[in-house]
DNA sequence: CACCCCATATGATCTCGATCATACGGGGTA
DNA sequence: TACCCCGTATGATCGAGATCATATGGGGTG
């Protein structure tokens, strides 16, 4: 759900391939372009003075990356290709000077942040669900469509398992209790809620 | 750090008070405006079809909150204050004036939330360490400034916990573990890294 | 001053999810 | 066809964090 597959990627914007380990940005360098990773991996670390680092984000295919670096003079952590990857540039002197002459471009960028935020918050809030049957069980309902509600798997389960904080026995046991239990039911790629 | 406490109220933007359990707005209500909750406490919840609800957030103080409403017709969630709250109500239709005139006005909120983007990415990916010292280290080493690093905390333990996802008891003991093993030491809200 | 609330702090116990291991079946490929 | 990889699935065991209980000290209030 962080991703936007459908949009198009803008005219102006430049394709790069990143071989795995390669550096595309580093923190300091000066803030040049926000970036959507078409596939691959990214990391996204920030390191201390002493030589410590951590792990802000691993960007996924879809996603777009480093969009705070529109409002920094500089880079705030380091982005580095775990694996073969493309992404798109964007350059941040092309956006900015669209946003003058056509505020409908930020509009844009404003509404996918948006979703982004509201994205997020969700996959915080159900990371303070403990027990992993009711962690899996608000997931799913946060999904769901339709009365009785279902949802239309578009991933594997452990893709589900890493999204919700969870290793995939545990999931899969989960679904197993709450299939024996009557809670849910699985027909393929689609779940029914009960 | 979703906190953004300095920022001037919008001059058009008005107050409005909450009681607790007070209902803000509600899933399908026209989307007229999006929020900044000033105290108190707000709970986003979605609801399914059958009755089933699920907290999609919990805002509180200095947070915005249903950014998404300005791209959408309809409210996704019920908003409901469990607590006396205050909210500055920022009306759409004021914000997407100020658009056609000024793309400043966007240019600000984008800013705003692509900050949120990036510090709820990393407030997640701290969720990802299941060790609960390497947790908190990371958090704290996130917070840290300076050579070496240091974290001036503005919030008590407890708060912190809950930020992380951890219960304060284990919070406590990690902290006593670190300090034990000389990895970080505490001077009152000062909190040193070795 | 006496009281109370709350953040801080730590002990004891228990539960549930992590971890390790093993198995099976389907899809793709050599 | 045979092979292999990967997603799915489940058992056994272990340990870390949740939970419950209890204590202390400081700050605010009546």
């Amino acid at each position: 759900m962080n991703a936007d597959p459908g949009q198009q990627p803008n005219a102006r914007a430049r394709l790069r391939r990143l071989e795995a380990s390669e550096v595309l940005f580093r923190q300091g360098d000066p803030a040049a372009a926000i970036f959507r990773l078409e596939s691959g991996r990214v990391h996204l670390l920030r390191h201390t003075e002493d030589g410590a680092s951590v792990v802000m984000h691993v960007a996924r295919p879809g996603e777009t990356f480093a969009e705070a670096a529109l409002f920094a003079d500089v880079y705030h952590c380091d982005a580095i290709a775990q694996a073969p990857s493309r992404v798109t540039v964007i350059r941040k002197r092309d956006l900015l000077r669209d946003v003058q002459r056509d505020a409908a471009e930020v509009l844009k960028l404003a509404r996918v942040m948006a979703g982004q935020v509201r994205d997020l918050r969700a996959r915080l809030e159900i990371r303070n669900i403990r027990a992993a049957d009711q962690r899996l069980l608000a997931w799913l309902r946060l999904k769901a469509r339709g009365n009785p509600p279902s949802v239309e798997l578009d991933r594997t389960w452990i893709q589900v398992a890493e999204e919700i904080g969870l290793t995939r026995e545990a999931t899969y046991r989960a679904l197993s209790a709450m299939r024996r239990a009557g809670r849910i039911r699985i027909e393929g790629r689609q779940v029914r809620l009960a």
